[in-house]
Order: structure tokens, then sequence, then C-alpha cells
DNA sequence: GTCTATATACAGATAGAC
DNA sequence: GTCTATCTGTATATAGAC
């Protein structure tokens, strides 16, 4: 592996576990057996080594969903399943952009807004998914799809949170997960 | 007001919104209009001074609840917008919390068994008051308790930290966290 | 491209006058 | 208690040899 490479790999992990703040490119240097003048030459600077950091973490994420042949209610399930599956195989960098989001002196903005829609897509599809589900009569009348697709990203959200954030979840994620899909999806489910 | 004050409020603020590592004491003593050399004099070192400004960020953190005469499904819906009353007027602390929780170099261990344990409490009350439902009758049978406990809390912070990250949330979080009681509490409840 | 050596700035922390 | 002046370490960044 080129050094270029090895520098940015070092640093992913260095920034995502500690922050920006808290690493010192000496650190990188260290852990990636370079010296510190090497990194300026590959990168003007600190910042700019977080910025392509930063793109390179987030390029993976993306939205491409399948959802043929399954009825509404079925794909809201798919949906909150793949939600959960992308966290849990991204874990380190959601993290990291959450906390990002929370603080921290270097913000990239165009990158956060990229993450923001993101979000907003999957909750529109949520949405759309709801609401095509009542035309069609598989979901019920009774809820506004929007709120309640909001409701859905929030839940999945706050679980995500929790696992990062307490020792050992008494319920785990994964029945927390389920129990959403009963309660969030089931009562709206006509029939 | 008197110096030590002065700055253990500015070092409030600005650890609050900047973090530990990017707020240095220069900028503590500038903006509390002392030097910092009597930063040093009042706070033995750097992380003594977060220490305290943690400690009396949370001491207001408490779990004073009146229940008497609710049914369950109601004692439910009073767990759920005090949380969520208690988040939206400490906003500012719980969001640094969070941002310590997932990150940051100076972590006082104790402090943060004080939150988790707050958290844990109020999660067995909701499930303990579920339970209580579904002995006398006002709650379904069809739920485990702490599950569906642990469901609301995660909701709960979802919708909170989705507060924390979007720019301006299109359903707000009060729609949210009433969308929340719809489907959370009165689908379980019997009647 | 990669290094050693160095410049410069600022961090946390101390000494000592008042 | 509060200050100025200073120490010491380490940070980002640069110069220049190879």
């Amino acid at each position: 592996m080129d050094a270029r490479t090895k520098i940015l790999e070092t640093a992913t992990r260095l920034f995502a576990t500690q922050g920006y703040d808290s690493t010192s490119l000496s650190q990188v240097a260290r852990d990636a057996s370079v010296s510190k003048a090497l990194i300026f030459w590959h990168f003007e600077t600190k910042e700019s080594l977080f910025q392509e950091v930063v793109s390179r973490t987030i390029e993976p994420y993306s939205l491409e969903i399948d959802l043929e042949g399954l009825s509404e209610p079925e794909q809201l399930r798919r949906l909150i399943d793949l939600y959960y599956e992308f966290v849990t195989q991204n874990l380190y960098s959601v993290r990291f952009f959450l906390s990002l989001f929370l603080r921290e002196s270097a913000r990239p903005d165009d990158l956060f807004a990229r993450i923001i829609d993101l979000h907003e897509l999957y909750r529109r599809q949520l949405a759309e998914v709801i609401e095509r589900g009542q035309r069609g009569g598989t979901v019920s009348h009774d809820v506004d799809a929007a709120t309640h697709a909001a409701l859905i990203t929030s839940a999945l959200n706050g679980i995500l949170v929790q696992g990062f954030v307490l020792p050992t979840p008494s319920p785990t994620p994964e029945a927390i997960v389920s129990r959403l899909k009963a309660t969030l999806v089931d009562t709206i489910q006509v029939q």
C-alpha cells in the first residue's frame, strides 16, 4: 500500500475514534510509520486531510433499495431492516458523523448536507410507501404519513444512539427493532 | 459576580458548544475577562475545571414525578411529556452530554454513570407502569413491558437527536411526540 | 516522495510581585 | 485573589537535503 493511502487509513481511524481536535498529525505520522512532513507533502493542511477522510468515509453511503413485489406494510418492514443493517454495517462512521453533527470545529458543510439529504430521502420514501398503502387500502387512513414516517426514523435513530451510549442495553437493539416493526407497522396495517 | 463563578459560567458555555479539546484556557480567560493564571488559582488543572463544570451541569437532573390518580395509559403519556419537557428545558446540557458520550478525551466516568442511572430509572418506571397496567387490565398483554419501554425511550431519544441534527425538521418534534403517544400508548391500551 | 531539522505559535501550567 | 512574565511541551507547518 502506498504511503498516501496508509496516511488516509490511519487518519480515518484516529479521527473517527478521537475526533479532529484530539488527533495530532504527529500521532497520525507515528501510527502510519511515516514522517510528519510527508503528510504535508500529500495533503496541504490538517484540515484538507480531514476533508479527504470525510469524503472517503461518506462515499459508500447510498440508498439503493429494491421493494419489488412487496405489499406496502412489507415494504415498510424491509425499509426498517435495511436502515438497521446499514447502520450496523457502518457503525464506526455513523458514530463519527453523529458526533461531527453535535460538535467539532472542522465542519465540512457540503458533506453534512449530503447526509441530511440521504436521511430525508429515506424518510420521504417511508412516507410515500405509507401514502401508497393508504390509497391501495393496505394501510389505515388514521395516520398522517409524514409524521408517522418521522416517528419511525426517530425511533430507529434512537435505538442506534442508545446502542452507542448505554453500556449493555438490557433489551437488545434487535429486540427493540422487532418491537418497532410490531408497533409502528402492524398497527397501521389494514386486515 | 465573583471571578470563580464567572470562570465557571464561561467555561460551561464554551465546553458545551466547542467541546473539551477545542476549548483553550486562554479563550476561557479572555471571555471571562480574567488572567489565565487566575483560572489555575481557582482550579487545579483544566480537567478539574471541566469536572466542576460537568458536576454543576448535571446537578439539576432528577426524576421527581407525580403520577397520583392517573390510569396506567395516562401515566405513560405523562411520563413521555415529562421526558420531553425536561429535555427541551435542558437542551444545551443534554446535547453537551450526548456529545461527551460519543467522543471526547476527558470522560468523567462517575458522572456518566449518574446519567445512565437516570435513564435506566426512567425506562424501568415506564416498564413498571406497563406491567401494572397489564395486571390491572388497562394495558394489553401482547407486549413485553421491558422491550416496549425501551422502544419508547429510543423513540424519545431519536426525536431529540433529530432535533439537534436536522436543520428544520419538517414534522415538528411536538407533532412526532404526539404521534408517538398515539402509536406507542393508545395501541397497547385496553378498551 | 521521503526524510531530518527547524520555525513559529499556542497550549497547559508555574513563579513571584502586589 | 489577581496580575505579568515565563517555562515547557507539543501543535501545525516549512526548508532543504537526498
